[in-house]
DNA sequence: CATGCAAACTTGACATTGTCAAGATCAAAC
DNA sequence: GTTTGATCTTGACAATGTCAAGTTTGCATG
């Protein structure tokens, strides 16, 4: 475990964002309290203000985390599945909605991140690798003829419109009908393989 | 204006949901308070209580206001539209374009409407409005071999995901270049009106 | 018309929360 | 060993949501 305490101080930042995520995974957005969090940490209530500049800042640093979390749940899909595009977009978009599925909460935070949070570095990379995620494997198709970036729109409306959908509205049913159910929309797409996607 | 005032109370309820959205679209959610939301509308800061059992309740109320508008947005376009299938699913992705873009706040509340909320009769109602637009319109097109209910999933997934994508990442560009690439976007699902849906 | 009565609104209070300032404690550098 | 700066604690304050009690207003009923 990376959150060894030393003594009396030990790392609370990264205590912080854990606990908090724990927090935000149990009881919701509305039950994270700086001040629950720094009791259930075990820390007087003024710690967390030497670590995060404020409420705001302590959420881009939890949503920071989730992104880094989101994007994970995308590659160990991706890394198991085979090297084709057709697999790897489906591998991704099995990530993406597993990952909205079993953690709303945060996909909700990350989803809502660009009003009420102030951005910096460490967010701006965490979601930058997600979407990388994502325009690689977009990559792998044939552009279509309506404009080089089609391609990524069209997918990402598409997953995240099912995922951002299903997490609002569908009741939470078993994991595979949904999967199943994405995948007959993205084979709705009629994306094309590019012809040199199956070297490596 | 229904909103009339009849001596020392009127409709004391309208006028509050009405500056409840004026706060939201100006400020931002965090900046609705119900003490703030009470003095500018002229009352003390307990006479919210008596029309909304807790904010939630305010909120609740606010959020079948916004679907209402949502709804009322898609139905203006939906009428102003010729009445082939085609041209009606552009028209009510046009509307739920639109209110996005214009109304990322409300938006965002209606959209993450599951959490937080009490939901209600008012809400429910609210709700099924907008949901029965996009339902109708789904249905004038040839059902998915897939699947009787595929078409209302991949426009659905299609036209949120654009618009919440965009009311998340996308710059605050010119509308016309979002609703073009929606069209795009809706073309390359290849839907095929009914065949009897050209009448009346 | 008078009288009660319930709804609408006000006022005051309280616990909780985020934030800040001042003080205490610890680790490490010199 | 002393200093120094980071880390944490403590106490305080304003703002907020919520509740209880009191006050006013419109309305119905006798």
């Amino acid at each position: 475990m990376p959150t060894e305490k030393t003594y009396h101080h030990g790392n609370l930042r990264a205590a912080l964002i854990e606990q908090a995520i724990i927090i935000l995974t149990a009881d919701g957005v509305s039950a994270l309290t700086l001040r629950r969090l720094a009791a259930e940490a075990g820390v007087s209530h003024g710690a967390p203000a030497h670590h995060f500049k404020n409420k705001a800042g302590l959420l881009s640093a939890v949503a920071a985390q989730s992104f880094r979390l989101f994007a994970a749940a995308m590659q160990r899909e991706r890394e198991a599945a085979d090297s084709d595009p057709i697999a790897q977009l489906r591998a991704i978009s099995k990530g993406y909605l597993y990952f909205a599925k079993q953690q709303p909460t945060l996909f909700q935070l990350i989803m809502s991140a660009e009003r009420e949070f102030d951005w910096n570095e460490e967010l701006d990379a965490a979601t930058d690798v997600s979407y990388g995620i994502l325009a690689e494997t977009c990559a792998l198709f044939e552009p279509s003829p309506d404009g080089e970036d089609v391609n990524e729109t069209l997918i990402w409306s598409m997953v995240h419109g099912y995922a951002a959908l299903g997490s609002m509205i569908r009741a939470p049913g078993p994991d595979d009908d949904d999967i199943k159910a994405l995948m007959i929309l993205l084979d709705n797409l009629h994306l094309v393989p590019k012809a040199d996607s199956y070297d490596t």
